[in-house]
DNA sequence: TATGTTTGCCAACGGCTGTTGACATCGACG
DNA sequence: CGTCGATGTCAACAGCCGTTGGCAAACATA
């Protein structure tokens, strides 16, 4: 019994190796400064491999960083606990993994990622909340609220690494956080 | 009666327009993508005028986007309104000055410029803030959750430009963004 | 064994970058 | 006038970049 596709590749783990030297390099130093020539030193190969399999560096780039927020449902939660149940899954989906550092190092300045990122907290997170929020109408600018503080907490502690909120603990911050994504999710607002 | 200092030399007009080539292209493209021929073109001038003036690329960044926070002083404002003061200040200080988004774009990949933000949040702001927090001993990681979230509104307003972001009015932005700060600087916390 | 494909390395290309030094021009001053 | 410093232009350097095409070795298939 003899694979008709080739589903296994003796490539497949260079290509392994590329995407992980990848990460790495454009997570710690966003796009411009991630070169391809030092992510195939990392992987042990050479330049040329990463065009042949990825085609070019935006293709590369686009593989590696690939990032699906996986939101919950939150429509099966208690409404009174959507912005803890939030909180914590960006936590859990952000901590170990080197992808959200690299996408937010990059969206700052390449169009394409930012577009990316738009996608991703505009209409995704926007289509979650619509679930939850008080009058769907609200949901874009309700999103961009919570998308500013989630944001924000990525760039402060996987970017910039500011000290005092990189020691923070994730329980901690969820128990500081909840509370305000609950009120940009859920609250009346001003006045 | 002539100076005898030369307080103002013929070369000021062409320093100022390269300063302001210099702000707007770091702040649209950031460190890497603004070159110096770039800045250099839209001032009009030689790009080796720009090396003579400030030096080198890093000086010229120095110079384009220094940036003092002017953080106000909170122990003479009601302790009840420091959230408000404090998001009224941010705003007022990085709406309609480029500077913010420069140094916001170039920090996520350049590492002085993140020392330089580093300084500035870490430091400066936790100073401030520890006039106003209850135990003087929780400044800093009190500074880094307002950090966060105010460095969160400025990279989704004014950096990745997230449209819901963009169109809320700046008053109503403070409506809900002063309570969380608030809460930040005073609040007792989880648990 | 012979043949075709996959995997990999090597050398090079054209382009853009920050930076430099030589040279022209202008204004002020003796 | 002549001198000198300030201001500005021009051309070039060396280095790194993404990308390309050719060629060798390993492998699969017959």
């Amino acid at each position: 019994m003899t694979d008709t596709a080739p589903t296994v590749r003796r490539s497949d783990a260079t290509r392994a190796a590329i995407l992980r030297a990848a990460r790495e390099r454009f997570a710690a130093d966003g796009y411009d400064r991630a070169t391809i020539r030092a992510i195939a030193a990392d992987a042990r190969i050479d330049p040329s491999m990463v065009m042949r399999y990825y085609g070019s560096k935006e293709g590369l780039f686009a593989a590696a960083a690939e990032f699906d927020l996986r939101l919950p449902d939150l429509a099966a939660v208690p409404v009174e606990r959507v912005g803890e149940t939030l909180v914590r899954h960006f936590l859990d989906r952000w901590e170990g993994d080197e992808r959200m550092a690299a996408l937010l190092r990059t969206a700052t300045t390449n169009p394409s990622a930012a577009d990316r990122m738009r996608s991703i907290f505009a209409d995704q997170l926007a289509a979650t909340v619509a679930d939850v929020v008080p009058d769907r109408a609200e949901a874009p600018w309700r999103a961009g609220l919570v998308a500013g503080q989630m944001l924000g907490l990525a760039l402060t502690r996987y970017v910039l690494r500011l000290a005092p909120v990189v020691e923070i603990e994730p329980a901690e911050l969820v128990g500081w956080l909840a509370p305000t994504i609950q009120r940009y999710l859920r609250g009346t607002g001003p006045g």
